[in-house]
DNA sequence: CATGGGATTGACT
DNA sequence: GTCAATCCCATGC
């Protein structure tokens, strides 16, 4: 990471497993709102649930160029999803942010997500998230260190993080690779955090 | 050029 | 539990 805290061009630049692995507990900024990653997804050109699959279109440049790039598409016509785009250049592979544990702005949040009051509520979902933290498509493509969306390491003295294992949420292909990362015990998860699961911190 | 299918959410029965 | 909203874009004719 660099001195500003931001997770730089190396932290990407890896397996998009370890990277959608390492990312729960990180945090995700955009300017005065911020929370704590508590699930992520994988997504990798070679398996068909991911949008690379079809190869270097338009829509997929974004997946095919350079690490520490947002990916940011439009979700069955009506919400934003934000993705890291992992692994060198040309790979096509991506983290999909599921969920965030509230940390900063969350009044901004609560009016962005029509005052909502339960804290659960206003990140625990790819689509909340943007939505609560004002991420919209134009942010397509633009860095993740530098740009106006920024991830940082683990704040304060937080636990170390269990974290759950288990199939990803919402796909009808590849839909048995257990590619979904969760916070164990976090109430801010899209979903139930999978049974039976392992993995913590070590690589 | 027409068509179908989503990495979802919120409202409703 | 079911279902509509809504639109980009990859695909096929």
């Amino acid at each position: 990471m660099t001195a500003a805290g931001t997770l730089d061009l190396a932290f990407y630049d890896r397996p998009v497993l370890e990277v959608a692995r390492d990312l729960v507990g990180c945090t995700v900024r955009h300017g005065g709102t911020a929370g704590v990653i508590v699930e992520t997804e994988a997504y990798h050109h070679s398996e068909p649930a991911c949008h690379a699959y079809v190869g270097l279109t338009p829509r997929t440049a974004t997946l095919y160029g350079p690490p520490g790039v947002a990916y940011v598409y439009r979700s069955y016509g009506i919400h934003a999803l934000l993705n890291a785009v992992c692994e060198p250049e040309g790979e096509g592979a991506a983290v999909l942010i599921r969920a965030l544990e509230p940390l900063d702005g969350v009044a901004e949040m609560r009016a962005r997500r029509g005052g909502l009051r339960r804290l659960e509520d206003l990140c625990s979902g790819p689509g909340k998230l943007t939505q609560a933290l004002g991420i919209g498509l134009e942010l397509n493509g633009t860095s993740l260190f530098g740009g106006p969306v920024a991830f940082g390491p683990p704040v304060g003295a937080r636990p170390p993080v269990e974290i759950a294992v288990g199939p990803r949420v919402g796909i009808t292909k590849a839909a048995e690779l257990p590619w979904r990362f969760c916070a164990v015990g976090s109430r801010h998860v899209s979903r139930p955090w999978p049974p039976g699961h392992r993995a913590t911190l070590a690589a």
